[in-house]
DNA sequence: GAGTGGTCTAGACCACTGA
DNA sequence: CAGTGGTCTAGACCACTCT
Protein backbone atom coordinates (compact mmCIF):
# COMPACT_ATOMS: atom_id res chain seq x y z
CA UNK A 1 0.00 0.00 0.00
CA UNK A 2 2.07 2.88 -0.96
CA UNK A 3 1.80 6.29 1.05
CA UNK A 4 -0.60 9.36 -0.28
CA UNK A 5 1.82 12.51 -1.10
CA UNK A 6 -1.04 14.43 -1.52
CA UNK A 7 -3.68 13.23 1.40
CA UNK A 8 -3.64 15.79 4.28
CA UNK A 9 -2.90 13.09 6.73
CA UNK A 10 0.85 13.20 7.55
CA UNK A 11 3.57 10.71 5.70
CA UNK A 12 4.60 9.51 9.24
CA UNK A 13 1.30 8.97 10.25
CA UNK A 14 0.32 6.79 7.38
CA UNK A 15 3.38 5.01 7.70
CA UNK A 16 2.59 4.30 11.84
CA UNK A 17 -0.71 3.18 10.55
CA UNK A 18 0.79 1.04 7.48
CA UNK A 19 3.18 -0.81 9.82
CA UNK A 20 0.36 -1.04 12.95
CA UNK A 21 -1.48 -2.88 10.52
CA UNK A 22 1.30 -5.50 9.75
CA UNK A 23 1.57 -6.31 13.51
CA UNK A 24 -2.07 -6.41 13.63
CA UNK A 25 -2.81 -8.83 10.80
CA UNK A 26 0.00 -10.80 12.50
CA UNK A 27 2.29 -10.56 9.26
CA UNK A 28 4.85 -9.63 11.70
CA UNK A 29 5.04 -11.93 14.57
CA UNK A 30 6.50 -11.12 18.15
CA UNK A 31 10.64 -10.87 18.57
CA UNK A 32 10.67 -10.58 14.49
CA UNK A 33 12.72 -8.36 12.77
CA UNK A 34 11.14 -5.34 10.89
CA UNK A 35 12.88 -4.11 7.75
CA UNK A 36 15.71 -1.92 8.47
CA UNK A 37 14.76 1.72 8.09
CA UNK A 38 16.83 2.30 4.62
CA UNK A 39 14.86 -0.34 3.73
CA UNK A 40 11.24 0.93 4.43
CA UNK A 41 12.96 4.51 3.15
CA UNK A 42 13.35 2.80 -0.51
CA UNK A 43 9.86 0.49 -0.05
CA UNK A 44 7.66 3.55 0.88
CA UNK A 45 9.64 6.20 -1.00
CA UNK A 46 10.70 8.76 2.20
CA UNK A 47 13.45 9.76 3.63
CA UNK A 48 15.23 8.42 6.81
CA UNK A 49 13.64 10.95 8.69
CA UNK A 50 9.99 10.35 8.57
CA UNK A 51 10.60 6.62 8.90
CA UNK A 52 12.51 7.31 11.86
CA UNK A 53 9.85 9.29 13.10
CA UNK A 54 7.04 6.82 12.31
CA UNK A 55 8.79 3.82 13.76
CA UNK A 56 9.35 5.76 17.01
CA UNK A 57 6.16 6.44 17.42
CA UNK A 58 5.39 2.99 17.45
CA UNK A 59 8.30 2.23 20.27
CA UNK A 60 6.61 4.74 22.24
CA UNK A 61 3.19 2.91 21.92
CA UNK A 62 5.34 -0.23 22.53
CA UNK A 63 4.62 -1.99 19.79
CA UNK A 64 8.16 -2.12 18.75
CA UNK A 65 12.01 -1.95 20.39
CA UNK A 66 14.90 -1.30 19.20
CA UNK A 67 18.64 -2.30 19.79
CA UNK A 68 21.87 -0.56 19.54
CA UNK A 69 23.61 -1.80 16.07
CA UNK A 70 21.09 -4.41 16.06
CA UNK A 71 17.43 -4.40 14.28
CA UNK A 72 14.40 -3.38 15.01
CA UNK A 73 12.23 -6.09 16.30
CA UNK A 74 8.56 -6.45 16.67
CA UNK A 75 7.80 -6.35 21.10
CA UNK A 76 5.72 -8.96 22.59
CA UNK A 77 2.25 -7.78 23.21
CA UNK A 78 1.45 -8.40 26.61
CA UNK A 79 3.62 -7.09 29.21
CA UNK A 80 5.14 -4.13 27.21
CA UNK A 81 1.76 -2.92 25.98
CA UNK A 82 0.38 -3.29 30.18
CA UNK A 83 2.17 -0.24 30.44
CA UNK A 84 0.57 1.61 27.85
CA UNK A 85 -2.85 0.74 28.75
CA UNK A 86 -2.33 1.73 31.98
CA UNK A 87 -1.91 5.31 30.37
CA UNK A 88 -5.10 5.16 28.59
CA UNK A 89 -7.05 3.85 31.77
CA UNK A 90 -6.53 7.19 33.48
CA UNK A 91 -6.81 8.88 29.82
CA UNK A 92 -10.11 7.24 29.34
CA UNK A 93 -11.38 8.13 32.36
CA UNK A 94 -10.36 11.57 32.20
CA UNK A 95 -12.22 11.87 28.82
CA UNK A 96 -15.34 10.76 30.40
CA UNK A 97 -15.18 13.53 32.63
CA UNK A 98 -14.22 11.31 35.99
CA UNK A 99 -11.07 12.47 38.16
CA UNK A 100 -8.70 9.80 38.43
CA UNK A 101 -6.41 10.40 42.22
CA UNK A 102 -4.14 8.71 44.07
CA UNK A 103 -3.75 8.96 47.91
CA UNK A 104 -0.71 7.76 50.07
CA UNK A 105 -1.78 6.30 53.26
CA UNK A 106 1.28 5.06 54.39
CA UNK A 107 5.14 5.07 53.43
CA UNK A 108 7.47 3.02 55.76
CA UNK A 109 10.58 1.31 56.13
CA UNK A 110 10.14 -2.09 57.36
CA UNK A 111 11.72 -5.83 57.50
CA UNK A 112 9.65 -7.96 55.08
CA UNK A 113 7.89 -11.14 56.15
CA UNK A 114 9.21 -14.35 54.56
CA UNK A 115 6.86 -14.25 51.81
CA UNK A 116 8.18 -10.65 50.52
CA UNK A 117 11.70 -11.67 51.24
CA UNK A 118 11.57 -14.90 48.68
CA UNK A 119 9.67 -12.81 45.77
CA UNK A 120 11.76 -10.02 45.59
CA UNK A 121 15.09 -12.31 46.50
CA UNK A 122 16.33 -10.48 49.36
CA UNK A 123 18.97 -10.97 51.44
CA UNK A 124 18.42 -11.85 55.44
CA UNK A 125 17.24 -8.58 56.95
CA UNK A 126 17.16 -6.78 54.23
CA UNK A 127 14.62 -4.20 54.16
CA UNK A 128 11.87 -2.52 51.86
CA UNK A 129 10.34 0.66 51.39
CA UNK A 130 6.31 0.16 52.08
CA UNK A 131 4.12 1.82 50.23
CA UNK A 132 0.06 2.24 50.49
CA UNK A 133 -1.74 4.32 47.98
CA UNK A 134 -5.44 4.45 47.42
CA UNK A 135 -6.61 4.90 43.81
CA UNK A 136 -9.58 6.43 43.40
CA UNK A 137 -12.65 7.75 40.15
CA UNK A 138 -14.39 10.85 41.03
CA UNK A 139 -13.20 10.62 45.02
CA UNK A 140 -14.71 6.85 44.91
CA UNK A 141 -12.53 4.48 46.01
CA UNK A 142 -11.12 1.47 43.52
CA UNK A 143 -8.19 0.11 44.10
CA UNK A 144 -6.00 -0.41 47.26
CA UNK A 145 -2.63 -0.91 46.42
CA UNK A 146 0.50 -1.82 48.33
CA UNK A 147 3.73 -2.03 46.72
CA UNK A 148 7.07 -3.04 47.94
CA UNK A 149 10.05 -1.30 46.53
CA UNK A 150 13.54 -2.87 47.17
CA UNK A 151 15.67 -0.46 49.41
CA UNK A 152 18.98 -1.17 47.62
CA UNK A 153 17.30 0.18 44.20
CA UNK A 154 15.66 2.69 45.23
CA UNK A 155 18.45 3.88 48.11
CA UNK A 156 17.50 7.51 49.35
CA UNK A 157 13.74 7.88 49.23
CA UNK A 158 12.49 10.54 50.69
CA UNK A 159 9.18 10.29 52.68
CA UNK A 160 8.32 13.35 52.07
CA UNK A 161 8.68 12.68 48.97
CA UNK A 162 6.14 10.07 48.35
CA UNK A 163 3.81 12.45 49.85
CA UNK A 164 4.32 15.30 47.26
CA UNK A 165 4.78 13.63 44.21
CA UNK A 166 3.35 10.88 42.97
CA UNK A 167 4.99 7.34 43.10
CA UNK A 168 6.08 6.84 39.96
CA UNK A 169 8.35 10.22 39.63
CA UNK A 170 10.29 8.98 42.33
CA UNK A 171 11.21 5.73 40.67
CA UNK A 172 11.97 7.17 37.93
CA UNK A 173 14.59 9.70 39.52
CA UNK A 174 15.82 6.31 41.20
CA UNK A 175 15.98 4.43 38.23
CA UNK A 176 17.77 6.83 35.99
CA UNK A 177 20.46 7.21 38.81
CA UNK A 178 20.88 3.26 38.82
CA UNK A 179 21.42 3.41 35.06
CA UNK A 180 24.04 5.77 35.33
CA UNK A 181 26.18 3.97 37.23
CA UNK A 182 25.22 0.73 35.83
CA UNK A 183 26.94 2.61 32.55
CA UNK A 184 29.88 4.56 34.53
CA UNK B 1 24.96 26.66 30.54
CA UNK B 2 26.10 26.02 26.84
CA UNK B 3 25.80 22.73 25.40
CA UNK B 4 28.97 20.68 25.35
CA UNK B 5 29.67 18.89 22.04
CA UNK B 6 32.12 16.32 23.34
CA UNK B 7 30.13 15.19 25.62
CA UNK B 8 29.02 11.17 24.94
CA UNK B 9 25.71 13.29 26.28
CA UNK B 10 23.67 13.56 23.40
CA UNK B 11 23.01 17.67 22.41
CA UNK B 12 19.42 17.14 22.47
CA UNK B 13 19.47 15.20 25.94
CA UNK B 14 22.04 18.21 27.23
CA UNK B 15 18.89 20.26 26.22
CA UNK B 16 15.75 18.83 27.88
CA UNK B 17 18.02 18.42 31.11
CA UNK B 18 19.01 22.76 30.50
CA UNK B 19 14.86 23.24 29.85
CA UNK B 20 13.44 20.79 32.62
CA UNK B 21 15.78 22.58 35.24
CA UNK B 22 14.27 25.86 34.10
CA UNK B 23 10.66 24.69 35.09
CA UNK B 24 11.80 23.31 38.21
CA UNK B 25 13.72 26.24 39.37
CA UNK B 26 10.84 27.95 38.57
CA UNK B 27 12.31 30.74 36.53
CA UNK B 28 9.75 29.20 33.92
CA UNK B 29 5.96 29.01 35.08
CA UNK B 30 3.33 27.35 34.41
CA UNK B 31 1.09 28.51 30.66
CA UNK B 32 4.03 31.18 30.30
CA UNK B 33 6.08 31.01 26.91
CA UNK B 34 8.99 29.46 26.71
CA UNK B 35 11.64 31.24 23.89
CA UNK B 36 10.43 29.50 19.85
CA UNK B 37 12.24 26.89 18.36
CA UNK B 38 14.43 29.19 16.52
CA UNK B 39 15.70 31.48 19.36
CA UNK B 40 16.36 28.04 21.55
CA UNK B 41 18.50 27.24 18.34
CA UNK B 42 20.41 30.37 17.92
CA UNK B 43 21.00 30.56 21.98
CA UNK B 44 22.28 26.64 21.98
CA UNK B 45 23.92 27.15 18.78
CA UNK B 46 22.02 23.73 17.93
CA UNK B 47 20.15 22.97 14.53
CA UNK B 48 16.17 23.06 14.88
CA UNK B 49 15.42 19.54 14.61
CA UNK B 50 17.72 18.94 17.73
CA UNK B 51 15.75 21.47 19.48
CA UNK B 52 12.64 19.94 18.39
CA UNK B 53 14.11 16.77 19.61
CA UNK B 54 14.43 18.19 23.21
CA UNK B 55 11.19 19.79 22.74
CA UNK B 56 9.07 16.58 22.12
CA UNK B 57 10.59 14.52 24.89
CA UNK B 58 9.62 17.52 27.33
CA UNK B 59 5.95 17.44 25.32
CA UNK B 60 6.06 13.77 26.05
CA UNK B 61 6.50 13.87 29.60
CA UNK B 62 3.31 16.43 30.13
CA UNK B 63 5.86 19.60 30.91
CA UNK B 64 4.68 21.22 28.35
CA UNK B 65 2.39 21.84 25.61
CA UNK B 66 2.40 23.21 22.03
CA UNK B 67 0.27 25.16 20.19
CA UNK B 68 -0.33 25.55 16.46
CA UNK B 69 0.89 28.79 15.02
CA UNK B 70 1.06 30.18 18.22
CA UNK B 71 3.83 28.95 20.22
CA UNK B 72 5.04 26.29 23.31
CA UNK B 73 3.77 27.09 26.74
CA UNK B 74 4.43 25.57 30.26
CA UNK B 75 2.41 22.96 31.41
CA UNK B 76 0.37 22.81 34.46
CA UNK B 77 1.88 20.05 36.64
CA UNK B 78 -1.07 18.07 37.60
CA UNK B 79 -2.43 14.78 37.62
CA UNK B 80 -1.35 14.38 33.72
CA UNK B 81 2.26 13.99 34.44
CA UNK B 82 2.18 11.22 36.97
CA UNK B 83 0.75 9.39 34.16
CA UNK B 84 3.19 10.83 31.76
CA UNK B 85 6.19 9.94 34.09
CA UNK B 86 4.99 6.24 34.48
CA UNK B 87 4.59 6.05 30.85
CA UNK B 88 7.85 6.98 30.36
CA UNK B 89 9.39 4.99 33.14
CA UNK B 90 8.88 1.81 30.91
CA UNK B 91 9.72 3.91 27.91
CA UNK B 92 13.12 4.76 29.60
CA UNK B 93 13.55 0.76 30.55
CA UNK B 94 13.02 -0.18 26.99
CA UNK B 95 15.12 2.95 25.52
CA UNK B 96 17.90 1.59 27.43
CA UNK B 97 17.47 -2.13 26.53
CA UNK B 98 15.98 -3.45 30.17
CA UNK B 99 12.76 -5.10 29.88
CA UNK B 100 9.90 -4.33 31.93
CA UNK B 101 7.88 -6.73 32.48
CA UNK B 102 5.33 -8.27 35.30
CA UNK B 103 4.26 -11.53 36.91
CA UNK B 104 1.15 -12.42 38.67
CA UNK B 105 1.90 -14.37 41.45
CA UNK B 106 -1.95 -14.20 43.75
CA UNK B 107 -4.99 -14.21 42.35
CA UNK B 108 -7.62 -14.90 45.12
CA UNK B 109 -10.97 -13.70 46.15
CA UNK B 110 -10.83 -12.39 49.99
CA UNK B 111 -12.60 -11.45 52.72
CA UNK B 112 -10.26 -8.17 53.49
CA UNK B 113 -9.42 -7.53 57.09
CA UNK B 114 -10.83 -4.07 58.90
CA UNK B 115 -7.91 -1.86 57.60
CA UNK B 116 -9.02 -2.30 53.64
CA UNK B 117 -12.47 -3.05 54.53
CA UNK B 118 -12.42 0.81 56.27
CA UNK B 119 -9.72 2.10 53.79
CA UNK B 120 -12.11 1.23 50.21
CA UNK B 121 -15.51 1.57 52.36
CA UNK B 122 -16.75 -1.51 52.18
CA UNK B 123 -20.17 -3.35 53.50
CA UNK B 124 -19.86 -5.71 56.14
CA UNK B 125 -18.72 -9.29 54.86
CA UNK B 126 -18.07 -7.72 51.12
CA UNK B 127 -15.33 -9.71 49.60
CA UNK B 128 -12.50 -8.06 47.42
CA UNK B 129 -10.15 -9.47 45.06
CA UNK B 130 -6.55 -9.26 46.21
CA UNK B 131 -4.13 -9.28 43.59
CA UNK B 132 0.38 -9.50 43.61
CA UNK B 133 2.34 -9.06 41.04
CA UNK B 134 6.23 -8.69 40.65
CA UNK B 135 7.30 -5.95 38.26
CA UNK B 136 10.70 -6.62 36.66
CA UNK B 137 13.40 -5.22 35.30
CA UNK B 138 15.46 -7.62 33.18
CA UNK B 139 14.04 -10.32 34.99
CA UNK B 140 15.58 -8.54 38.16
CA UNK B 141 12.54 -7.93 40.61
CA UNK B 142 11.68 -4.35 41.49
CA UNK B 143 8.75 -4.23 43.09
CA UNK B 144 6.03 -6.16 44.58
CA UNK B 145 2.30 -4.80 44.41
CA UNK B 146 -0.78 -6.24 45.96
CA UNK B 147 -3.72 -4.89 44.41
CA UNK B 148 -7.56 -4.98 46.47
CA UNK B 149 -10.16 -4.24 43.86
CA UNK B 150 -13.58 -3.67 45.13
CA UNK B 151 -15.71 -6.58 43.78
CA UNK B 152 -18.60 -4.85 43.54
CA UNK B 153 -16.77 -2.37 40.70
CA UNK B 154 -15.31 -5.70 39.09
CA UNK B 155 -18.16 -7.81 39.16
CA UNK B 156 -16.85 -11.00 37.28
CA UNK B 157 -13.03 -10.65 37.20
CA UNK B 158 -12.36 -14.34 35.62
CA UNK B 159 -9.27 -15.79 37.27
CA UNK B 160 -8.00 -16.89 34.02
CA UNK B 161 -8.07 -13.40 32.80
CA UNK B 162 -5.80 -11.85 35.35
CA UNK B 163 -3.37 -14.79 33.92
CA UNK B 164 -3.32 -14.35 30.64
CA UNK B 165 -3.85 -10.40 29.91
CA UNK B 166 -2.83 -7.86 32.16
CA UNK B 167 -3.89 -6.41 35.15
CA UNK B 168 -4.83 -2.68 33.49
CA UNK B 169 -6.95 -4.67 30.61
CA UNK B 170 -9.15 -6.25 32.93
CA UNK B 171 -9.78 -2.90 34.73
CA UNK B 172 -10.18 -0.93 31.98
CA UNK B 173 -12.47 -3.61 30.77
CA UNK B 174 -15.17 -4.11 33.65
CA UNK B 175 -14.92 -0.26 34.34
CA UNK B 176 -15.93 0.62 30.75
CA UNK B 177 -19.47 -1.52 31.51
CA UNK B 178 -19.69 0.52 34.83
CA UNK B 179 -19.29 3.77 33.34
CA UNK B 180 -21.74 2.65 30.30
CA UNK B 181 -24.26 1.81 33.38
CA UNK B 182 -23.35 4.96 34.92
CA UNK B 183 -24.41 7.11 31.90
CA UNK B 184 -27.44 5.16 30.52
C1' DG C 1 34.26 -4.83 7.42
C1' DA C 2 29.43 -4.01 6.42
C1' DG C 3 25.11 -2.94 8.23
C1' DT C 4 22.30 -1.12 11.85
C1' DG C 5 20.17 2.40 14.61
C1' DG C 6 21.48 7.12 17.19
C1' DT C 7 22.47 11.75 16.50
C1' DC C 8 22.85 16.08 13.99
C1' DT C 9 22.79 19.58 10.29
C1' DA C 10 20.88 23.07 7.03
C1' DG C 11 18.01 23.72 4.26
C1' DA C 12 12.65 23.72 2.58
C1' DC C 13 7.47 24.32 2.31
C1' DC C 14 3.18 24.27 4.75
C1' DA C 15 -1.01 25.59 7.95
C1' DC C 16 -1.98 28.10 11.41
C1' DT C 17 -2.41 32.22 14.62
C1' DG C 18 -2.10 37.10 15.85
C1' DA C 19 -1.58 41.96 14.80
C1' DC D 1 1.68 40.34 7.09
C1' DA D 2 5.60 38.13 9.85
C1' DG D 3 6.29 34.54 13.11
C1' DT D 4 5.21 30.06 14.93
C1' DG D 5 5.20 25.14 15.10
C1' DG D 6 4.38 20.75 11.79
C1' DT D 7 6.35 18.17 8.28
C1' DC D 8 9.95 16.56 5.15
C1' DT D 9 14.39 16.04 2.67
C1' DA D 10 19.21 14.56 1.76
C1' DG D 11 22.91 14.50 3.29
C1' DA D 12 26.59 13.35 7.37
C1' DC D 13 29.27 11.05 11.20
C1' DC D 14 29.12 8.04 15.10
C1' DA D 15 28.79 3.69 18.28
C1' DC D 16 27.39 -0.48 18.21
C1' DT D 17 26.82 -5.54 16.72
C1' DC D 18 27.63 -9.45 13.90
C1' DT D 19 30.61 -12.14 10.99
Amino acid sequence: MPLDEKSPIPLYHQLTKELRENMENGDWLPHSLIPSETELCEKYGVSRGTVRQALSQLVQEGLLYRKQGRETFVAEPKITQQLNKFYSFAQDMREKGLKPSSKVLQNEEILPDSYIKNVLGLKEKEMVYKIMRLRLADEEPLILEASYLVEELFPDLDREDVEKVPLYDIIIKKYRIRITRKVE
